[in-house]
Order: C-alpha cells, then structure tokens, then sequence
DNA sequence: GTGGTCTAGACCACG
DNA sequence: GTGGTCTAGACCACC
C-alpha cells in the first residue's frame, strides 16, 4: 500500500495519514488482522516527524479502527458501525458545505451527480 | 434575519459566521442590494469582536458576495458562478469524508438518503 | 461634460470627482476661463455630498487648476507644468503597480503596448 | 535581502512590505523553493505588529506568491501568469494617473521616457 | 458613523 | 517555533 502526504497542503499532515490509511483499510489493501507498518517505519518513509506518525495510530485506535498491543504493534479490527451520533457529526460538517455549493447556485442534478462521482471516487 | 455564533465549537468562529451569512443570503433572507449590518453593530450583538466581523466581511467581499465602501456598509451582490477550479477544491474537500463514511460501512442507499436530507436542508 | 462617479468603487469619490474633472479640463471640454458649476449643482447631480464636492474643488484650486472667487465661482486657469518635485512623486506611485507588473511576467513589448494604449485613452 | 518600510508614510505599510517582498521575488533575491522570514522575526526586524506582516504573507499566499504552512513557514512559489481581468484592474489603476500628468501638459516623449525608466528601475 | 490600518497580547494546533 | 484565531483598543479617511 502506497501513502503519500503533502506537508505544503493546508489539511494537516496527521489529518491526511488518517484519510490515507482509512482508505487502505476500506480497499482491502490493509485487511483485517494484518499488522500495520511500525510507527517508526512509516514516519521514516514518509519522511515525516514520528510523534505525527503515531498521533493517528492512537486516534484510530480510539475509533475502532485499529487495536494497539504491546508487542504485535497495531492490528486492523472491523470498523465500527456508525452510531447516530456519529452520523450527525458527519451531518454537521457536509452542511455548511452543501449551503456554499448552493449559494454558488449549482443546480440539483449537478449536486447529484458530484455526490454519485464522489462515492466512486471513494472506492478507486 | 438571526445569525448565531458557537464561541466554544472548535470551527472557527468566522467560519460559522461566513456560513451563516452566505446561507442567509442564499434563502432570501437577505435580498441583493440589501445592506449587511455594520460590522461594528453585528460584533455587539454577537459578543464577538469586531475584527472577527471584519475578517468575515473581507472574504465575502474578496469571494464576490459583497461590495463594502467606507460609508454605505456592506452591499450584497450577485453571487458568483462556480468555475472548475473552484469545483475541484470542494471535491478536495468533499473525498476524505466520503471515505470515511464507506470506512463506516455505510451502505449506497443511506449515503444517497444522507445527501438528499443535506440538499434539502440546506435551503430551509 | 458629463461627470459620473460610482460610490461602490474602492476609490473614494472625491478622488474620482477629481480624476474626472481634470479629463475634463484636459479634453477641453471644460476651457480655460470658463466657469466650474456650482457646488451645491454638481453635488445634486451627482447624488452626492455637498462637502465632498467643495473638498475636490478646492484640492483643485491648491494645485492650480482653478481659482476660486467669492462671486463668480471657480475658474479654469492654465494647468501648472510638472515640476521636478511633482514628477518625482508620480514616480514613486508608479513603481510599485510596474513591478507588481514584472512580478506578473509581463514583457517589454507588452508594457510598451500597454502604456502606449493608456496614453491614447486618456486623451479620448 | 533588506526590506524597509517607513510608518510615517500615507502608503499602508502593508502596501509597502507587500511590493518589497514581491519586488525581492521579482529581483531574485528571494528564489522559488526558499523560506521566507518567519512572520515574527520580520515583524520584530522591521519594528512593525507580527499582523501587518501576518496579512501582508496572507495576501502574498492568495494571489499566488507563496505559499503558507503551519509548521515551515513560507515557501516561494512559481508568480502566476496575469490573466486578462486582472490586467484591466491594472488599467483601472493606471489610467487616471497618465490622465492627470497630461493635465500637466507633459508630452509623449516626457511620458515614454518616464515609463522607460519605471521598467529599469523595477528591476533594479 | 462607516470601514481601513495598526498595535498589543493571548491561546491554540501542528510537527 | 511556526502560523491561525480571537480579543482589545487606538487612530484615520471618508462622507
């Protein structure tokens, strides 16, 4: 599985390894039970400071996604179903951005069509 | 027309101004040509200060929302048409959250649903 | 002549006011001798303050190209040559919008092309 | 590079710091890839608040100059090629000014003269 | 009274 | 240590 982070991007590097290694995850590239790379690997293969590196091994592992022993590093677990409060977490963030799509007077079909685009997108 | 600001949310608070602004001038509360209140006026009456009005009002300025003169105020205008560019930068946006929802496990049909709610939302 | 001035423009109004009046005086529209309109006319006609219609015109009477009299209003007398000091004032105005110009990658012919039109303009 | 700014000036010393750095990017003295300053020390240097220098790095990064992170500063990039609306903004700009030194009966040959040095000096 | 600029000092996220 | 946000209070240009 390839990662790539761009540190001149305005989203902050930890938030993009998150992303990154979600989307592994949810490819079928990282599957279940497997070991992910050692904190100290990947941050030197991305060339990336590795207390940033392991910031997101903890944050996954606070959402389920992962499970951290002592030992075997970290493990990919099932990932969580989403709860309701989750999903109006999601809600909250994608509101402000549908209104600004809107305000930009894009029509409904356009709207549609950006969202069945971005759910293929998701999975490629 | 009612804005409200979250001093204690962690997005920042000129960021729900800005929305609350574009979405007021999206739903008609606030017609073209029409007067914003004073930047001065706006901050009191929210408990924010000044500066941070200011700041809202110069992006929607510089986006093409509003026109500001010294002594008229804030004047909204048309506003703009959503080029490529500006298109491809809200699916930027829009992708990492995709995929952590599939990451979710959340089915077709209840993304579609997600989406549908947000659009209609987003008018009301 | 015909006076115009847009009070949604960055640029204050006297300024334009000015702008516009020097055109004028330079077209010949406005001779030599003859009288400015009143104050408190142009200020009606123009929808605008009867203060900052005083304020241009005695701008104008500082640098020469009118002269005001109690009865018979202001008068249009010979614009005065540049000298040195003036000339170098214009300059330093200058500078910085021709580098920010270079910084654009702009080339010589150009900026030669450019200034040639603005001077053809602004004599029509 | 020695950047100066002079607080008794009528030009905002934001303007000023802007068409320096912009001038050192032209110049060469600042070449692409390369950090800036951090906002800090330039503000202490110059004497100047660290936010006119935060919103002069700002406006640099909006227009296409530099770009910003939260961690290694300002990085230099490629200046943008000028389209054509921003060309006309610069005609805007010009416009009045080579209207006014004709009102003060300066000749072509004055003017091509005049313009001939400003592109010298911008490089200078 | 309106927005525009500048200063000052605080706390936070990030790496 | 870096930029990002927010508060506070000052003075100015404009109309």
């Amino acid at each position: 599985m390839i990662v790539e982070v761009d540190s001149r991007s305005s989203v902050p590097i930890y938030q993009q390894l998150k992303t990154a290694l979600i989307a592994g995850i949810l490819s079928g590239e990282i599957v279940e039970g497997e070991r992910l790379r050692s904190v100290r690997d990947l941050a030197q293969d991305l060339g990336i400071n590795l207390h940033t590196v392991r910031k997101v091994y903890t944050i996954l592992a606070d959402e389920g996604y992962i499970e951290m022993t002592r030992n075997k590093g970290a493990i990919v677990v099932t990932p969580p179903k989403l709860d309701k409060e989750s999903m109006s977490q999601f809600e909250k963030v994608l509101l402000p951005i549908v209104i600004e799509l809107r305000a930009h007077d894009i029509g409904k079909e356009q709207y549609s069509e950006l969202m069945e685009r971005l759910w293929d997108e998701s999975i490629s």
